[in-house]
DNA sequence: ACTATCGGGACCGCCCGTTAGT
DNA sequence: ACTAACGGGCGGTCCCGATAGT
């Protein structure tokens, strides 16, 4: 009995995780508004009940993407720290992610827009999505006060520098993603980062 | 005749600046889904007439406002370009800005974000807000270029440089208006620069 | 299970009629275009999601309405091929047709002419009113072909006669329909028909 | 300055005749309801204010319309009256006009049906679209009438035999309209006409 | 006589979500 | 767990006509 209880409790996430899928493509080719809840059904190949036996509305079907989001995230992030090294070659190391997110990019920015654009008017959807930058920054803080602490850069606010870092990354990743071809992004991101490092040095 | 006639042209003028400006608030309010034809038309007190007569439809209007923003945007690039000194005190001087649109910002940033959302989407809106960018990244790139001639500055790919330069904008720019507190948004962008100029002296 | 569905599927089915004569009714009266969706829902005390959920759109339903029809005339014009008799005794059978079309006229013409109008502009709507008037004219020809075989009509052109008949059957209708009281268009029909027999006569 | 004024109304009267026919093209190509008075002042190179000043509504130019209809069939009826020779040789000369219609009917059916329809709910549409059908009646009642005086015809009821006579060219009408390939209308017409002429022979 | 601007209104289509049914 | 039928409502668009202006 609990086993068929298991059968059906998966058969449940799966068409669960059929609709966050049909609503996530859904999403970022016609964005949220414009996206009716039937639109998700058909591309999910089910009816309007299912949908709403799983989520109580659109609006917790979007909520429940961006967590999903938001997860990825954090994985991606947890893989950064074990990365080894020296905090320069850890640092450089990274611009491998934005190279990763371009290439995955294309079918997620509208997506990333759609959440950026929500964050603006709703409270908990703002809070979501402010959520990964402070941590990145957290994290890339972090990495500098080991550098400076194991000598390899001179003495800054590492606050000040982590952010940098990230809006450096964030604005490289909004306009790879609105335009892919408008340059070499990826040798672009290295080389700002090379910039930074260098400005960062020991006199 | 012409004189006369000059008097109606005025008041039309006058009327289709007020249903711009409407609906700048409201979008920036509620978004462009959410933002409804007639609350525009309350919001400007006029009828649907009135803005149909002077739009074809919603999405036009949409469009006249980014062509509106962008005529903004290139006017401050037209200020920038008579700046004097040397490159770097020039570059500096630019940070500047990014204080102004912050400070204009918690009205505007949902439209900015809006145009992004849009981008994705409609190629037309696309390719107009795409345009800046490459007039930044064009205008940075002959400062730079300016620079290495002067001797300020190593040899480096000015493009790339420019690049960066704009994507690290564009980056402190959309956290400092998604998350105004979340850091001293004008330190951060002086610094940011400061570094990079740094990275870029000659060794 | 089957026969539970059912159920649901007869209500489903009724609820298609109830909007369908509700449509009739509201497009008889006031016309196609003076007719609103909302109206027929009123009228079919429904909602309009009920309509939309059974038909598309406006069109759609008018084109419904019309397949109505036609279907309608198929079953009169089965149930005239049983007709036995005398092929000149049969057309004069026939004309009480007229007097039945004549006299739920008031309730269908305005829905006649609303097809004819819209047949002169969609090429569909255009299809489907003439075919009946082809399966009529064909059907007369047959008849007038055994009149001529079996000797109580002279030769003529069988095609010619069965055109003829259809247009004065058609004429007469479309002026008693119009103007019920200008005439007693049941013994003008008769007559008419019995003058052309006449003239169809051996000599 | 009589003459300027006339000068000035003839640019008036003008005006209107190039309102009217864009009317009418419209009127035909769209149908009354689809057709926005906006489009015919495009069509006729007018602002709206120069409909407006000429006609005090839409429905207004329609009835407009239709009287210039009226008039024409008039003028046609006139026309008929001229002819000479044997009643029944007048009958068949007459299904000339038939083909007249036919021929330059491909652009005025949607507006027959468009007075047909609109006569079935407008009271004054309604009876000055009937006039004509009771003047044409009356016009062969009285062709009929003298043909049993001069001894060409039997003794039949005039006023039924030209309601047939109408009913038979309308229907013809219509269907050549709707489906001018459908048959050679001018052929059958013809033949109609004999039919019947010979049905009414004196035995 | 004719134009440009504007007011007010209504309609079609769609959409989100609920409920009765299976 | 999932479907089909349905309710209630709203939004963009267009349209007729009026008025101020030329």
């Amino acid at each position: 009995m609990s086993l068929l209880m298991a059968r059906q409790q998966e058969r449940s996430e799966e068409t669960r995780i059929r609709i966050l899928e049909a609503a996530e493509k859904c999403f970022a080719q016609k964005g949220y508004d414009a996206t009716s809840v039937m639109r998700i059904c058909q591309t999910a190949g089910l009816s309007k009940g299912a949908v709403y036996h799983h989520f109580s509305s659109k609006e917790d079907l979007f909520v429940a993407l961006l967590r999903r989001w938001l997860d990825g995230l954090d994985a991606q992030l947890a893989v950064l720290r074990e990365n080894k090294g020296s905090i320069p070659e850890g640092l450089l190391a990274m611009t491998e992610i934005v190279r990763e997110i371009l290439q995955s990019g294309e079918r997620q920015l509208p997506m990333y827009l759609e959440f950026y654009n929500k964050a603006a008017r709703d409270h908990r959807v703002w809070r979501a999505t402010l959520e990964p930058y402070r941590r990145y920054r957290e994290y890339f803080s972090q990495m500098i006060q080991s550098g400076i602490s194991e000598g390899s850069m001179r003495a800054v606010d590492p606050d000040s520098v982590a952010t940098i870092i990230v809006s450096l990354g964030l604005g490289l990743l909004i306009q790879g993603l609105l335009d892919p071809t408008g340059a070499d992004w990826e040798k672009v991101s290295y080389e700002g980062l090379q910039i930074l490092l260098q400005g960062l040095r020991k006199p």
